[in-house]
DNA sequence: CAAGATTGATTATATGGCCAATCAAAATGA
DNA sequence: TCATTTTGATTGGCCATATAATCAATCTTG
């Protein structure tokens, strides 16, 4: 007979799942939902039901609808932390090969979705009121900031460049987080590639010894 | 006797005021509430406890919360609109002054407090669930945009710059954009003042004859 | 069979919308 | 000038609904 011994639910996946395997499964539910109905219209019965599960399962692996949506935004955390922390490892010594490679991943196209684009929005409109999410993200932003800053300085040293580098990190972190809002907002919604072109504008404007509008150049 | 002969509320305003007092009270409560709570936990009764007023008044001026959100929305946009159309109106004619009256604008003290920024934010998130704040926004953003590359581009011609103009101009807008997000967000927020150098460090390294990190070069 | 995952009915709570009663100010009339 | 009426803003209690949380029963798998 054709029965499988194991049974599989329709979506094809066991009816029971290792902790971890639901509890990710739950959490790219609940990006996916923010990305459709917005923060306020999230709830938890639509998350299940993106995931194909029951509401009661959400209080079973989460205690509350906060802890769900916490842990959602740490998972988005995470992912855009070791997103760059790799991309910095990979790129070598070279300044210039630094900030191309920051500028790169922030474009990627695993942390960079249209979901998780809106997902970032969505939490960053909430942040502000609500100290847990803060007390998440001061440290992350601080992290990235600090190595931003490194590198900036290191590009003007090398080349000698008159402006303050913690300026020019600033328009580069404020440029950066405000392609991520355009990619959402606008509706002339541009690509990726759009994107990381415009990045690199900057970025020439500011280092033309190191860069062009197409991206590093070489040594 | 010392009563007065039209008897004041407590907080010295009359109990009754005309329909476009009590409807702008509503709404800079509004404005306050989503600053202060998030737009999630926005609540009619919260934002009636704000303005003093009982929550039943808000379905007599406004028939919905959709439609206080909305009309909150739209009194953001209309303020945000006017204070750049009448910067650049006071400009005059060179285009770097142009381009320094935008970038000023944006930081403008009205227009720019901490409750106002964060409620941007608020309405940032949920814009792309909501068709009503993309159909309202949209035509505002564009026409925005539009101005800021007719800008760029003269910038670009008169100093024979070698950049695309609308690479520019897109450089620029993301960036003001992230600053206000920055500002909203960062653990060490910092001042409208340096906002502002921000913005120019970004205009000199673009358009280097006509800026410094200062402000624009005189003619 | 035991342990743990999963379900879905149930409960408690919060909130938006509704509305009848109230009240203040303006309009009207004597 | 003062009393009366009218108008429309304002209040607060009420209700229906939505939603998060709970939990006992059920199902899966080892």
């Amino acid at each position: 007979m054709d029965e499988t011994v194991k049974p599989k639910r329709p979506d094809g996946q066991p009816r029971k799942a290792s902790r971890d395997t639901r509890r990710q499964q739950l959490i790219n539910s609940t990006i996916a939902t923010i990305g459709r109905c917005g923060y306020a219209k999230t709830t938890l019965t639509e998350v299940a039901r993106n995931a194909g599960l029951s509401h009661g399962l959400i209080n079973f692996h989460f205690q509350t609808k906060e802890q769900l949506l916490s842990d959602t935004l740490l998972f988005l955390m995470n992912e855009y932390r070791d997103n760059w922390i790799r991309a910095l490892h990979e790129a070598g010594p070279r300044p210039a090969d630094q900030l191309a490679a920051l500028l790169r991943a922030d474009f990627n196209e695993v942390i960079c979705t249209e979901e998780k684009r809106t997902a970032w929005v969505a939490f960053w409109g909430e942040a502000q009121s609500r100290p847990v999410y803060q007390a998440m993200c001061g440290p992350m932003d601080q992290e990235y900031a600090l190595r931003l800053e490194e590198i900036c300085a290191n590009l003007v040293s090398e080349g000698g460049y008159a402006m303050k580098s913690e300026d020019a990190a600033r328009v580069l972190r404020a440029m950066l987080e405000g392609i991520w809002l355009e990619l959402v907002r606008s509706v002339s919604r541009y690509s990726l590639a759009v994107a990381e072109r415009t990045a690199f504008t900057a970025a020439a404007a500011l280092f033309p010894k190191h860069f062009t509008a197409g991206g590093p150049i070489p040594a």
